[in-house]
DNA sequence: TTGTATGCGTTATCAC
DNA sequence: GTGATAACGCATACAA
């Protein structure tokens, strides 16, 4: 069924029929009449394909995120989708399993069905991804952390200014020998973040102290290597009382763990996680860790997208949410 | 940028380009070699509009989902993206907020996108819904409940089974006086079939039981049906020491209630649920209920698009996943 | 191995 | 208020 054929159901030319859709204002209302009952009684569907490639918009959005099973970019999604939605955009999706190398993937083929606006998590590219990104001429919206050099517009927070209030937490609740661990690959941006975040406010805050830093390496960022950097920890700092991990996964394992071997949490060492995924709430004793206001982030970039694609300026925006310290039993 | 620029900078014809994009094996190798570099320096990005409209295959999905922050919908998702996106497929997806309406509003507008296949949680659509996707003529998975007259294929598991065995699981657990409580309109299929599934089973497990069966009518599917199911348990069937909610949504309603008015769960009665949602983990007592497999859920539906859209040939599939009892605190 | 003609379904532009 | 015509960017069929 095709545009054509409801004109001739309806008795009139296909670009009565386009009009009728796009511009009903244009077409008197018998006509206008006439070809909606045509385009009921032969069930027609408009073919968005042809639409987007005669009219150069295609009212779609490309996200890109790392997991969809993440509820953290779920929610974003969620929030994005309703913002998005609303306005007529669809909203096409693909997660890069963490790879930047499967990112700068999407961004290609995403880029191909030559959506209005791309929601992307990070501000971390292959140097291709950046480039195919700057050159698209569409708005892009950086997600989550902020960075100095966006591509276009960014919503998101500090993960540094995060880290360094964990830090000031620990301190306040007296902790005295804090040791950062984590997943620091140069693949992920955000941990890398967080480290500096833990120097830069370890120096400010315990001058005297030395700046203890554990990366997990090349390993999974699962419960067991959450594990193995608790065991690095206890060995090798072993005058520790706080460990603020890069992630809940780490800090969850480390929990576990601990419970096994009956170390009490936050009796003999603390823990502070981040990211305030689902299992810290369900943890014993329940993570202190900070939450990213995922849902906002997608709500604020759907609108920032609409805005730029609407007005077709060039103006772009950096939006900083903020975070939130949750504190629970373990620090 | 466009084909026919890569065309003339590489000083072939258009056709050779498309030629050594598509099946570069009939392309000599100097001349795919000068193409690639041409592609290269003008940073072209093939248009997918353009190509969907002239091949007549979008190498696209949609998905239909209830909510895309619901994990249990997040993680079908992700199960589907993987399968789809490793053989080039991209996925659409829109979300439902759970209501019909909006449903088929959006099936109306990503079939629009002439997506090869469609993924749809639910087998219980609105009869337009339900023409529009056996008149698009693609393959379409029903996921999650099974009913016996789909549109195409389906993948999920048995409401029945899943409700036998929590009857099973109650009398295991000690208790003699079940009742089942939800919503049992003529249209929802699933709530029928869990109520079938309750009966029979409580004939064959409890031979000398009433079979008490509540219906909370044509309400709303939140939690303060949950509240009304839970009056009319302890007012109409007293002797009630279990009650097996349709949904966890009404069983997390009882559960608070049950906690406002100090009657002890499972103590002085037991409450199960299903789905396995979000909330279920957090009530107090933790709920009782049945897990959907949902990840497979996506990744099998994946595959039998994969399998349907490949082979063009009409045949469907119908996959019985099982479930899972998920045994907390509550019964 | 490469090039030419034609069409996919729609919108934009300009006539009437 | 309505219709004819030419794009949009690519693939298919066929020809060379």
């Amino acid at each position: 069924m095709t545009l054509t054929d409801v004109a001739q159901h309806a008795g009139v030319s296909p670009q009565t029929v386009s009009r009728s859709l796009r511009s009903p204002e244009l077409v008197s209302d018998s006509t206008r009449e006439r070809v909606r009952a045509s385009i009921a009684s032969t069930g027609y569907v408009p073919n968005l394909a042809a639409r987007n490639l005669a009219s150069n918009r295609s009212m779609t959005v490309a996200a890109i995120i790392p997991s969809i099973s993440a509820s953290v970019f779920a929610d974003a999604v969620h929030g994005l989708d309703h913002e998005l939605s609303s306005h007529g955009y669809q909203l096409f999706i693909g997660s890069t399993d963490y790879s930047a190398d499967r990112e700068e993937e999407l961004v290609r083929a995403l880029l191909g069905r030559r959506p209005d606006g791309m929601f992307i998590v990070g501000t971390e590219h292959t140097a291709k991804a950046n480039q195919l990104l700057k050159e698209a001429r569409i708005p892009v919206v950086e997600a989550w952390s902020l960075t100095d050099s966006p591509i276009h517009s960014q919503v998101g927070f500090s993960n540094r200014e995060a880290v360094r209030s964990l830090v000031q937490y620990g301190h306040a609740q007296g902790y005295r020998h804090p040791t950062f661990a984590g997943s620091l690959q140069p693949g992920d941006a955000r941990a890398i973040e967080r480290r500096r975040g833990f120097e830069a406010s370890v120096r400010a805050i315990y001058p005297n102290e030395a700046i203890r830093v554990l990366d997990s390496g090349n390993h999974g960022a699962d419960m067991d290597a959450g594990v193995a950097l608790l065991d690095r920890v206890l060995s090798e700092h072993p005058e520790t009382d706080l460990i603020v991990f890069s992630s809940d996964i780490f800090a969850a394992g480390a929990l576990l763990e601990c419970a096994r071997r009956r170390i009490s949490v936050p009796g003999d060492i603390a823990v502070i996680g981040f990211g305030d995924f689902e299992i810290a709430a369900h943890t014993v004793p329940r993570l202190t860790t900070v939450a990213a206001p995922s849902h906002d982030i997608g709500t604020r970039a759907g609108r920032v997208l609409l805005e730029s694609m609407h007005s077709a300026s060039e103006s772009t925006q950096e939006i900083d949410l903020g975070f939130t310290i949750v504190a629970r039993e373990s620090a």
